[in-house]
RNA sequence: GCCUAGGUGGUGGAACUGGUAGACACGCAGGACUUAAAAUCCUGUUCUUGUUAAGAGAGUGCGGGUUCGAUUCCCGCCCUAGGUACCA
């Protein structure tokens, strides 16, 4: 501790008694920045800041209103996990976007809505529940507190009355209720919509199973309204899980036999687990399901109707990925069954020389000859250590297995040889593909691979090098189709197909039904348990159904689920729960109607709540969640929809997604010796190439603009302590970069609490969007925040006097003071309401410089310009209106200034310019007028008249009336 | 592999619908004020060439194309990021 010593403060300006002092100032930077505070008497951020925040909360200043006056608005942030690392500055980004679109709403006049809360059930804080064994609920809760501190720092306009927890029972008795109504439930095609399962249940006992038509699983009984009468309770119970929205199926799943348990594809990393390195092979297992599938069309149709950006948009659709063919049946004698396949190309029919199955498909042990059994087994065996991500990547590799078996080709009757292929999906279609050489590529190489027959289909085909999928020519070696063109081909084969009772035409979707259960001990427990092996619904009364206590957070011996650990955990003392929990997504697929009305004991929000809030109008959040949460949260939506709980059939109607931030880490170069042995010496980046260096991370927070603080560095770890450096020309250590993912162990996490501990909240949030724009991804860099603060001292000194004194006049401003106003007015709206926060905040620049160059401290300016203002920067702008003698706290309400066009006419005719014997003019902003009128003006123009010196005019090009081309 | 996006000075980025590329800011260089530092202010700053200057040439990942005119539109390629179904 260095006790200060005795400096004179005049007029901001530090006076040094001696020069010791001064000596020992610079070389403890800290200090020096002790100092600055201490004289920074002018823009004050920290005192400032913690004023307003205090205010805000102890006056509610953001609780929404109950009133029905004012139109609604709803800003929604995609809420947080409460990770263990802490709030990183890549998560304000959006919630700082959001909380300027909200502020500039209220200013606007709208009834805001904007909640935060924590998607706080996940893996992570399992994972550190098993290595540390403390309650996972424990770590949530110290997490969030962290997070809520953070987040309060940053002076968001949250309503803290609305925040919701998904790990709260509170909360998730509702997701468990939700979950209920899904398996009460099944997809009516008639109705296009979900009705409950008594309706179902009816319809059976009255008249069987015929005129349903649902969406259910392929196994489907058909029956007669006696026979049904006649099942057994368990017999009735296993048809209608068919039907059930969520439901029970076998699904693949990786296994991890040595840690008990199921891993996510980003858990297996070449085969093997991330933790331990034990193998995963794909295994089947039965799992809780929902059939997202039924409303593939609807989720498809709904995206015309969203202001979602585009790319998001076609990221769902290709997800979806819905595909007209046909399915069509290869018949197999010698088992008495067919291989059923899917195909967007039945008219390529005669062109298959060979049918593929994936190597789980359910025939293959059946048709795999004693002579191919061992090549067969050792395929799947293979096969079975590939993760699904692997097997897609990988299309460089040729690999298969011949069953020995072969089918009977529909129309012609010809045998055709069946293979098994990894490049064949189970997951996708039927799990089986009619392989066309001539046509598609991947059967091609593997035609060519294995030396299976190509056979030309069409006379406009070039298959010498590669097959050649094109439509535009007319059948040949195709029998009856011969001669004929696509269009014509198609309908004819399906009549055929159809004749033949061994195909039909058929709509497939990409997308898959969604697997519910995972086998983990954070999530929510589903609210079922088993009689006699069937799933029962547990009493709604009973919800909810708590999560129990278990010893260890780890699966047991046998390879059940953590919850097989809980003891005494049965239903009336009697059933067997469901072992495994809900995954991430169930909790974060409804929690913007919670937020409506938290406290709701009866339902998951009142009725009168979701018919005033009705969709989410604004929401932003990571296009990371395109195909997951995004597309789960409208499939419940439109649920609860059918059901009659909500009434939008759309959840979100604007969408922003907002770039990712990513780490920009900071290397020093360790200088190694003769044997590649590290040194104590570094050497800066710039000279790095004339030694033997090894690059390392170095924490980015003792690196400013990439020179390295070598003081903090030694302080970074002991074995830096007596580090030496080998300097640029400048004499400055210079660190070298590299854009990762932001991570504890790259050293690139950085912290927004440092951050607003020396330039402020303001700094932060008009810093973040100054950094580019919201929609793009980018790294993390402070090195223009410097601008953003000066900025903001440049705005406070507008209002304050030399000495720092409060001041402004009350003369009437000039015509230049309201041109500099109303600019800013017009397009700080604009931007706002395009989204465009970067160019904003380099507007709000170029207007201050303007005010500051007019030495323009006229109250009528500045007090609308800190309306304007108040979105981006609250705190300073809170400060400056009640300085101005406006009432406290109530900026956030205020009135919105109104731009007026007039002050931005301006007088004067812009300059024609020669270039490349063309000329170019500037036309006045405002003038509004006409092509006509612009081309007489340019006419008249005797600058225009000389450079054309005489020529001819051949064409104006007009440009939106302002600028135009002359070509003469 | 497939789907989606991006690539512009030393750096972050701007250019909104095809119309003066590099706004605004950082950094850097020089200057003013100061015994000095900080703060503040002023000037310059795409590159190459040119003694300064005037000027000339090149230039928005690479190669082509459309257009009077392309960072912007089209075709092909390279690189980077996100997603790819149990991370959230």
């Amino acid at each position: 501790m260095i006790t200060l010593p005795k400096i004179t403060i005049f007029q901001g300006i530090i006076l040094f008694k001696d020069e010791k002092i001064y000596k020992l100032c610079m070389k403890n930077r800290n200090f020096a920045v002790l100092i600055q505070s201490q004289k920074s008497m002018e823009y004050n951020h920290k005192s400032l800041e913690n004023k307003w925040q205090k205010f805000w909360a102890d006056h509610q200043t953001f609780k929404v209103a109950d009133t029905h006056e004012k139109p609604k608005y709803y800003v929604l942030d995609m809420f947080p996990y409460p990770s263990g690392a802490g709030l990183h500055v890549g998560h304000p980004l959006g919630y700082i976007a959001s909380d300027i679109f909200s502020r500039y709403k209220r200013l606007k006049g709208f009834n805001v809505l904007h909640p935060m809360g924590y998607d706080s059930f996940g893996l992570p804080a399992e994972q550190y529940a098993i290595q540390t064994g403390q309650h996972p609920a424990v770590t949530t809760e110290v997490n969030i507190n962290r997070y809520r501190e953070q987040l309060d720092n940053i002076g968001f306009s949250f309503d803290w009355s609305k925040e919701v927890r998904t790990s709260d029972a509170d909360y998730y008795k509702w997701t468990q209720w939700i979950f209920m109504q899904l398996f009460n439930a099944w997809y009516n095609n008639d109705a296009d919509k979900a009705v409950p399962i008594e309706e179902l249940v009816k319809h059976f006992a009255s008249h069987g199973s015929a005129g349903i038509k649902a969406v259910a699983d392929e196994d489907i009984a058909s029956f007669t309204a006696a026979e049904w009468n006649a099942f057994s309770e368990e017999e009735q119970q296993k048809e209608l899980l068919k039907y059930r929205l969520a439901f029970l199926r076998e699904s693949t799943v990786n296994w991890c036999a040595a840690l008990g348990t199921v891993l996510a594809n980003d858990e297996v990393i070449g085969g093997v687990s991330e933790r331990g390195g034990y193998p995963v092979e794909q295994k089947k297992m039965m799992q809780w399901s929902m059939r997202i599938t039924a409303y593939a069309d609807r989720l498809l149709r709904g995206l015309d109707t969203v202001d979602w950006p585009e790319p998001l948009i076609e990221m769902q659709r290709n997800w979806i990925g819905k595909s007209v063919g046909a399915s069509v049946k290869f018949p197999v004698p010698q088992l008495d069954t067919a291989i059923e396949v899917f195909t967007t190309r039945v008219d390529t029919i005669y062109g298959v020389s060979f049918v593929v199955l994936a190597p789980e498909h359910e025939l293959v042990a059946a048709l795999t000859t004693d002579a191919q059994k061992e090549a067969v087994e050792n395929y799947i065996a293979i096969t079975k250590k590939k993760s699904e991500l692997d097997r897609m990547a990988d299309t460089k590799t040729v690999s298969g297995a011949f069953t020995g078996s072969y089918a009977k080709h529909p129309i012609s009757g010809e045998a055709i040889q069946i293979w098994i292929a990894d490049y064949v999906l189970a997951s996708y279609g039927t799990g089986a593909v009619m392989a066309v050489p001539s046509g598609d590529q991947r059967d091609y190489v593997f035609a060519k691979h294995f030396d299976l027959p190509i056979i030309p289909i069409s006379d406009s085909q070039n298959i010498e090098e590669q097959a050649d999928g094109n439509k535009d020519g007319r059948y040949i070696n195709s029998d009856f189709i011969n001669g004929m063109t696509y269009k014509e081909a198609v309908p004819a084969l399906i009549e055929r197909l159809e004749a033949l009772k061994l195909g039909k035409a058929k709509v497939n979707f990409r997308m898959r039904d969604a697997i519910f259960g995972r086998q983990r001990y954070w999530g929510e427990p589903v609210p079922v348990y088993f009689k006699n092996g069937l799933p029962y619904l547990i009493n709604e009364e009973e919800l909810p159904l708590l999560l129990p206590e278990v010893d260890k957070y780890l699966p047991t011996e046998t390879g059940e689920p953590p919850l097989a650990r809980a003891e005494n955990w049965k239903y009336q003392d009697a059933y067997d729960y469901e072992l495994s929990t809900m995954p991430g997504w169930a909790g974060s697929s409804w929690y913007w109607y919670r937020y409506m009305d938290p406290q709701n004991q009866e339902a998951f929000a009142s009725k009168d709540a979701v018919d005033y809030w009705k969709a989410v109008d604004l929401y932003i959040g990571g296009s990371e969640h395109a195909t997951g949460h995004l597309l789960y949260a409208r499939f419940w939506n439109k649920f609860l929809k059918d059901l009659g709980y909500v009434g939008e059939e759309e959840p979100f109607k604007k969408l922003i997604n907002q770039g990712m931030i990513q780490g920009r880490s900071n290397f020093v170069y360790r200088v190694l010796d003769a044997e590649g042995k590290g040194t104590n010496t570094f050497v800066s980046y710039g000279l790095r190439n004339e030694y033997k260096t090894m690059p390392l991370h170095v924490d980015v927070n003792i690196v400013s603009n990439d020179a390295l603080d070598l003081a903090k560095f030694k302080d970074f770890r002991p074995d830096y302590k007596d580090a030496e450096f080998i300097l640029e020309n400048n004499g400055k250590y210079i660190c070298g970069t590299e854009v990762e993912k932001m991570s504890k162990s790259k050293f690139n996490v950085v912290n927004p609490d440092d951050i607003i501990e020396t330039y402020g909240a303001d700094t932060l949030r008009l810093y973040e969007m100054f950094l580019g724009p919201l929609e793009q991804a980018k790294p993390w860099n402070t090195n223009g925040i410097e601008g953003v603060y000066k900025f903001l001292k440049k705005v406070w000194r507008l209002f304050h006097d030399a000495e720092n004194n409060f001041q402004v006049s009350e003369d009437e401003p000039t015509k230049a003071e309201y041109k500099a106003l109303h600019k800013i007015i017009k397009k700080a709206e604009e931007d706002i309401e395009r989204f465009s926060f970067n160019t904003s905040v380099s507007a709000f620049m170029i207007c201050v410089n303007e005010l500051t160059d007019l030495k323009c401290n006229k109250r009528a300016i500045l007090q609308e310009f800190v309306k304007v203002l108040h979105p981006y920067a609250p705190h300073i702008t809170e400060e400056l209106w009640s300085l101005l003698g406006q009432q406290a706290g109530q900026l956030s309400y205020a009135a919105y200034p109104i731009f007026n066009a007039d002050y931005l006419v301006e007088s004067e005719f812009a300059y024609p310019v020669s270039f490349n014997g063309k000329m170019k003019f500037n036309l006045p902003l405002a003038l509004d007028l006409d092509a006509k009128a612009v081309e007489e003006l340019v006419l008249a123009n005797a600058d225009v008249q000389r450079i054309l010196d005489g020529k001819a005019i051949k064409k104006f090009i007009f440009v939106k009336g302002k600028i135009i081309n002359i070509v003469a």
